[in-house]
DNA sequence: TTTCTGGTTCTCTTCTAGAAGAACTTCATT
DNA sequence: AATGAAGTTCTTCTAGAAGAGAACCAGAAA
């Protein structure tokens, strides 16, 4: 199979694929990922993928498929072509982005609903507590509002 | 030993330690932070944890070690007493939340060099990467911001 | 000196994530 | 109908994370 990696391009693949794999990605995905953020082309194929990072089907497979659930990745596919054309969605970060903001509301939720169950006693750490709550809540608001404005 | 918690008390330690451990947390050092999070006593002992979570010493250490290392929680001593009294931090969010901010300058680090070995070739992927760098920036700024702002 | 308290460290076991490789499936082509 | 291409699913295998329990250790007290 054609298009080989640099040394270079390798290199960065590792050291890209380490920090997300710091981010919750399986070592497969975050390869695939970095791969696909880091190769000459920015579409690869499956098999580009499986050769290029030397995996087997089956981890290519179902780190293709993790990525896609997770929408870090998307494909394309062309007319008389059974094959899909993998991307990076990197360059739609806007979405990802709001959606771990939006994570943020569970462990609020959460925080909040111990509030209500504290005893009273505690009046400092309850005041802490709350003063987190609500900072987050101004977190998520304002943080929407960076990306809203985010157009230089 | 006293001080036994309610119902209501574990149910929440359950539900916070669920969330706390999709953030990277082990199921034991979860379950202390959430404890100390809900817990009638803003300091608690090595064995009232232990005791109120039915861990093992081992267990118990190892989960107090680690949060006291990511600085989730800290602890007193009182004099002519060798127990150490552990609360959770979660006080001082500040701190915490500015080093996750400042956790994202590897990550964008990473791409900046990305960014420089890439092929020329394909200039609206470089330039939607360059774009999502330049955004991470602007966001680590302003989150700073944020949080300066915060009730001043 | 021995004992007690407040942990820490070591050993062992269990459990699961991740990956490999082979078998299987599905649609398209010959 | 048979073959091939493009994946997916099934069956292992392995390494490491978590936790239990026992052994260990250091400082204080008796």
């Amino acid at each position: 199979m054609e298009n080989k990696l640099t040394d270079k391009q390798k290199e960065l693949i590792e050291s890209f694929g380490v920090i997300q794999e710091g981010m919750g990605l399986s070592p497969a995905s975050a390869r695939v990922d970095a791969l696909l953020t880091v190769a000459d082309k920015v579409e690869l194929t499956f098999d580009q993928i499986r050769d290029a990072l030397q995996l087997s089907k089956s981890a290519t497979s179902n780190a293709i498929n993790n990525l896609l659930m997770m929408k870090r990745i998307g494909y394309k596919t062309k007319p008389g072509d059974r094959k899909r054309y993998f991307h990076t969605r990197l360059g739609q970060w806007k979405n990802v982005f709001l959606e771990s903001i939006n994570g943020l509301s569970a462990y609020n939720e959460s925080i909040k609903e111990i509030l209500q169950n504290r005893t009273e006693e505690t009046t400092e750490f309850n005041d802490q507590l709350k003063d987190f709550s609500e900072f987050l809540e101004y977190y998520q608001r304002e943080s929407i509002k960076l990306i809203e404005n985010w157009k230089k």
